[in-house]
DNA sequence: AATGAATGAGAGTTCATTCAT
DNA sequence: AATGAATGAACTCTCATTCAT
């Protein structure tokens, strides 16, 4: 199967329906996704916040005028990461069957991989910093979260007969989660290398 | 089965046999290995050359009489950490068949999860980095060596019936490797995630 | 005698009488008010004009429509603290003999000192600046008339054989002067410290 | 007798004794006698680090190489002003009568506020800040040590029937101190000011 | 009268690096 | 091999002030 030149099934783009964090009109809002995008782009180790002023084109002491300190503007990008990804997680509420909502959950993060590669290099960058600085700490609660619905759907096809018995639907959400969070490393250098990693996790899972 | 209380095949440890890198007594080997702690600690984001050589006891400019630049000494580090997983990778020249292969190299690999997660955080900090910084190319290179190995195992295996025809080696060694590197990012502060992950991985492989 | 429970001698208050400057309804009044508290609390070191305004409820901006600048503020509390104390010396030319007229007015100021401490903790940050910024030598003629007052009643004093013909009057002027000055240091902190110096100078002075 | 050209009883000045803190060679003691002066011109206020090594003629972070943070500095400051003063205390403990001591002391303290004004004003300075920030607790502990030598001075002198019984020795202690810092706060701009008010002070206590 | 937004100048502090010894 | 002292460049953050509305 390789690496599609990506269109596996269409999905409504979540850039499409989004509406929820930066209108470009507002300042907060840019700032945001400018620091998220140097952050992408440089890690922590190289952002600057006068290079995140000088990108939306203010001055520096402007910045501290929205957000009071480095950390602040930090927090809010990974409150607009995660909310990028809580997008996601809103397939695994929908109708269909275990099998399904695990497809279509997987596409559209796929798609994401290749519509934002940035928001997973970027959650790799917060990952890291999570275990650090405990004010992250959200981060992780999201995390277990989003594994505990996954396994959830596990156990639900597990009852079903659609995944044998002796399949433990705990280390199966856990290795879904794992082989994703590898894929985020690559995000933005290489996509398809993340597209072709969770095509063979949906082969071994048989959702596919 | 869930977490092991970590003894699964006993494999002689890395740490008992590496004659490598550091001797204790050279300043130059403890200045790297400071400097590899402190990157997993605080990431790259937080080292400081002034820290590792104050943690070594020596000067801040005396640092700079081994390693002339802080760029020179981060090279170091990665050389170190590379060497560090390069020896794992021996197994999978050593005689067996595919599936022992495969199920001694990433035994060891968590073994060594277990008593240097060190070395994973800082490989994913690294990764992260060398996908900006091309100077760090030769982790890539690794990389797909390392993928390579296992591909060429999954062939092997292939041919010998051991796996199934349709299964597509090279995205099973992808997907090998980035479960690995998801693993990674959560070694030192839960390791148990990795064992987790690789074992649901071993099962859908049935390397086990 | 030690230190009175206060109430030395009931003199109408400062406070009951004063109709000078800030009404309570005009923003302007309570700025100045406001300025002379936080320079009471923490001295010119540690006054912003942004304090200011927000304690009194505005924007930062909205304060330099009423003081364009804050040394216009500044100057504005000076004026403020001196009519303060302007009123203690209206004593000095009231009816009665010389060494009742000294009590009085010392009294007054003892009462004022308890009831407005802040008042002489202001006088000395202003007195300090004074030397610096020449613009606050409205404070320095303040200072000499006053003492210059004292001296005139001290010269009618030993006229009238009050005091000993080698009583010089200016010299004992100053010295009632700077013991008020010193006084003043601890007027916040310790109130009582001014009391009983002034006390040991009233037995000197014989006015007691 | 008014404001002498300075020279009351020849003792020998406190500079050509003291051999304590800062030789001129030492950066460190550069810098404490630079921000010292800066302190007595300017003020807390106006104290700026930079200016401290500019005037030292080094560079801005080489001062923080001496002292990590401003408020270090700053305290170096207050410890050698305090020293400054002690020096003026041993004459209490010397021989002679009470009252050749006090007078001796006060006029060791005119001295020194001829020979060096700005120490009077810094200690006003401190004095202030010493209120605010309880760092500076110590220069309070001083202040007390002094005032309790004096008192018991004057105890010594009442008993010998130098002073009459009534008079209390602690107030008067207390006035003696408070006229000197009254006197402090204009030693820079006009220190015969000092020297008039104690002058008086002494006539009131006879010591002259 | 009042404000949100913006700014320039500058503050203290950090840090990798250099250099004379 | 090692160090104390020094530095330039940069960093985050502060603050009085301005301006359009």
């Amino acid at each position: 199967m390789g690496t599609l030149p990506y269109k596996r099934m269409r999905i409504m783009s979540n850039q499409e329906k989004e509406t929820e964090l930066p209108t470009k009109s507002d300042r907060r809002g840019e700032l945001i996704l400018t620091a998220f995008r140097l952050i992408a782009e440089k890690g922590f180790e190289g952002l600057r916040v006068r290079d995140v002023a000088q990108q939306v084109g203010i001055n520096g002491a402007t910045l501290h005028y929205y957000f009071p300190t480095k950390e602040d503007l930090i927090q809010a990008v990974v409150e607009y990461t995660i909310v990028q990804l809580q997008n996601t997680m809103k397939d695994l509420d929908s109708s269909g069957s275990p099998s399904e909502k695990i497809h279509t959950h997987l596409t559209r993060l796929l798609q994401l991989m290749h519509e934002k590669p940035e928001i997973f290099v970027v959650l790799t960058e917060i990952s890291l910093r999570a275990q650090r600085q405990p004010v992250m700490n959200y981060l992780l609660q999201q995390n277990e979260i989003w594994q505990g619905m996954l396994a959830g759907i596990l156990r639900e096809g597990i009852e079903q007969k659609t995944w044998p018995e002796d399949l433990n639907p705990d280390d199966a959400a856990l290795a879904i989660v794992t082989i994703l969070e590898g894929a985020s490393l690559w995000a933005v250098s290489d996509p398809s290398r993340g597209e072709r990693a969770v095509n063979q996790l949906e082969r071994w899972l048989g959702v596919k």
